[in-house]
DNA sequence: TTCCTAGTCTTGAACTGTTCCAGAAAAGGT
DNA sequence: ACCTTTTCTGGAACAGTTCAAGACTAGGAA
């Protein structure tokens, strides 16, 4: 049951139904922090024929109602995530850009006390934590600089 | 003096002393937070002409050579600082983009200690602060969302 | 000093991720 | 079942960035 009720989740959230929003939830739920090219494909197998263009709408039409939250570590295209609302964070891996969630260490808004804040009025406090995941890390133990060469 | 020897920075590091090098340097120096295009029109206020993909390759030679740290906010452009070495953090505006330097309020390394890293490696810990610069705040004070509408 | 060569810069094209546009299609209230 | 509004399609456009081939130059060798 990959798909706890997809239609009532937009519906609540005043959105239309439609299929591409909810194959795109769908696709969302099975990989979260997907990309959008990842998430086409996904919807695809679904419907089988999907614009990439209806992609984007529908994956900011659920961002703007706050269903999904947009996410663009550097160098990497935008990815998506389902889970909104918590104050969590990310690991990505600098070899094959992997993402995981990684919950706030301190309390709720840990973060959020800049030292000093120039005078701007700080309202999130975004957290990337920059590394290697398992796999590339065990990769690098015997050849130290793996993606530098053909990948 | 706001170039403090450019050349010598850049001879220590292994580069090539370069006009293009030393001006992009300077212009680093005089607008830290500069993306591409700012960078090269200060580039070319000193040199007169300078292409585009020399600043490019200017920017990535001092990034690789460690004399400059590349930050990419989400929906901005890249951006380059000379302030390199330390760990120190962005704040950046939601309406304007501009962008202030925050250092790390808790220690040298705060941030690095995630939750539950799942078996990441981790090295960095990028903190990215959200919210208004003190024009844009003040202006919201009287128009709620003036980014919303003509910027 | 002059010459050579690796390393740089220029010009121009290509590429990726994303957005804009106009018209066709579909959702859902009446 | 119909009509209005929203959404989707297909195609074009756009920004930021990178690639490629050749001209140029900084700086060490002769």
């Amino acid at each position: 049951m990959p798909k706890p009720d997809a239609a009532t989740l937009l519906r609540e959230a005043g959105l239309r139904v439609t299929q591409q929003r909810v194959a795109v939830l769908g696709a969302l739920t099975d990989s979260p922090h997907a990309d959008v090219e990842t998430i086409a494909v996904a919807t695809r197998v679904t419907l089988g024929t999907v614009s990439t263009q209806a992609v984007y709408d529908v994956l900011r039409a659920l961002t703007d109602a706050g269903l999904a939250r947009r996410i663009e570590p550097a160098g990497s295209p935008a990815r998506f995530e389902l889970r909104v609302g918590d104050n969590h964070h990310h690991v990505v891996c600098r070899s094959c850009g992997a993402i995981a969630d990684v919950d706030c260490a301190v309390g709720q808004r840990p973060c959020l006390t800049a030292s000093d804040a120039h005078g701007f009025v700080i309202d999130e406090a975004e957290v990337t934590y920059w590394g290697l995941c398992p796999d590339c890390s065990a990769r690098t133990t015997t050849d130290p600089h793996p993606w530098k060469e053909a990948q």
